[in-house]
This record gives structure tokens, C-alpha cells and sequence, in this order.
DNA sequence: GTTCCGATGTACT
DNA sequence: GTACATCGGAACG
């Protein structure tokens, strides 16, 4: 069934997990979320921890809207705004299992096989043609959608790509899932 | 399998 | 000027 607002209100770290099993999609084009992490206020890792600026403003407003941004000059990253009181909370979605438009997907990473076409935060924007048009937009509403799903195993790491807060363990994903950025560390 | 590296926009020191 | 929540390709083993 889909999923309201309420998904979105709580805490990064519960948000994070309750969205891995989930499924995701852009104007129909989507999959299975299995890797997200967690990001908030007190986290020096987040881009809220120096307190609003330009690029993170949609962090500190509504539940449940986008917040997307631009890595290393050339890639979108998508988050989802959580935390009753928006004070600067998110989950970046790192990877989807691909399950449903996966023509359009192969088309727009100009790919073959379907184990990475979402494999990264990176990819799954380009694969659903996530840019910062879609900066500030409600989840809740088209083009997205979210429905629920089931995860029967949830595994727990370091997250990736960072270089302050790296012992804050909240990188979630789908255990055993072909489809993440990366496996697990042991 | 591994490591190295270039591409390149934006925020911040 | 430097850092950055990345990716894909080249070189190597």
C-alpha cells in the first residue's frame, strides 16, 4: 500500500530503516529500496550540522519533501527530509533494487545488466532522472511514490564517503541484497 | 579481484 | 584554494 507522510516522522535513524524493503519510484520508473543512511543535526557528517545555508535549506523545512544536491560536481543525490520539527534531519537513499521501468532505467545509464543501474546514490539519480528540479518537492505526491514493502533482514555499517562522524554506524541496508553500493563490512 | 585517477559545481576557509 | 554523502575506466594481478 502506499505510504503517507508518517513514514517520514521520525528520526533519521528510524526513518532509514523503516524505508529499506520499501519501494521508490519517479513518474513509474523505480525499484525496491535496500541502502539508505541516516544523516542529522548533531552529525558532524551532515550537511546541517554547520546550520542552514543555500544548498541545504530544504533540510530545515516540511516532513517529507526532497532534498536534493550536486557531489563532486557531476552527480545528484537523493534524501528524504524526516524528524518531527524538521530541524535539519534526512535520509540519503543510496541504492534500489530495479523492479519497475527498467527499459527507461537501461536507456538513461546507457547499460546492459540491471545489477547496477541503482547501485549507488549517483546511479539512482541518473536512472530515474533525479536533478535539482525535483529539489524542495513533496514525496507524498507525483511524481513520487512510495509504497510499502517488507525487509526481512536489516544489516548495519559505517557509512560511506566520509570523513567526520565515521563512527556513527547509520548506513542501513537489505542483508543479502545483490543490488547494494557495496557490501557490508564483516 | 585491487588501486589509482580524472571529471567538475558548489560551499566554505 | 580545498573539500566533498561519486562514478567509471585504466592498469595491474
Amino acid at each position: 500500500m502506499t505510504l503517507g507522510r508518517s513514514v517520514f516522522d521520525g528520526s533519521a535513524e528510524v526513518v532509514a530503516r523503516a524505508l529499506i524493503g520499501a519501494e521508490m519510484t519517479v513518474d513509474g520508473v523505480g525499484g525496491r529500496i535496500v541502502e539508505t543512511e541516516a544523516y542529522d543535526l548533531g552529525d558532524p557528517a551532515s550537511h546541517s550540522f554547520r546550520g542552514p545555508t543555500k544548498r541545504n535549506a530544504v533540510m530545515f523545512g516540511p516532513v517529507g519533501r526532497a532534498y536534493v544536491y550536486r557531489i563532486y560536481g557531476l552527480h545528484w543525490c537523493l534524501n528524504v527530509v524526516c524528524d518531527a520539527g524538521a530541524r535539519g534531519s534526512a535520509v540519503l537513499i543510496r541504492a534500489l533494487e530495479p523492479t519497475v521501468g527498467i527499459e527507461t532505467m537501461v536507456e538513461r545509464r546507457g547499460l546492459a545488466g540491471v545489477r547496477s543501474l541503482c547501485s549507488g546514490p549517483g546511479k539512482l539519480a541518473q536512472a530515474l532522472n533525479i536533478t535539482v528540479d525535483l529539489n524542495g518537492v513533496d514525496l507524498t505526491a507525483a511524481p513520487f511514490a512510495f509504497r510499502s514493502g517488507n525487509a526481512a533482514d536489516i544489516i548495519v555499517g559505517p557509512r560511506i564517503g566520509i570523513t567526520k562522524g565515521v563512527a556513527t554506524p547509520w548506513r542501513f541496508g537489505l542483508r543479502g541484497s545483490p543490488y547494494l553500493s557495496r557490501p557490508f563490512p564483516k
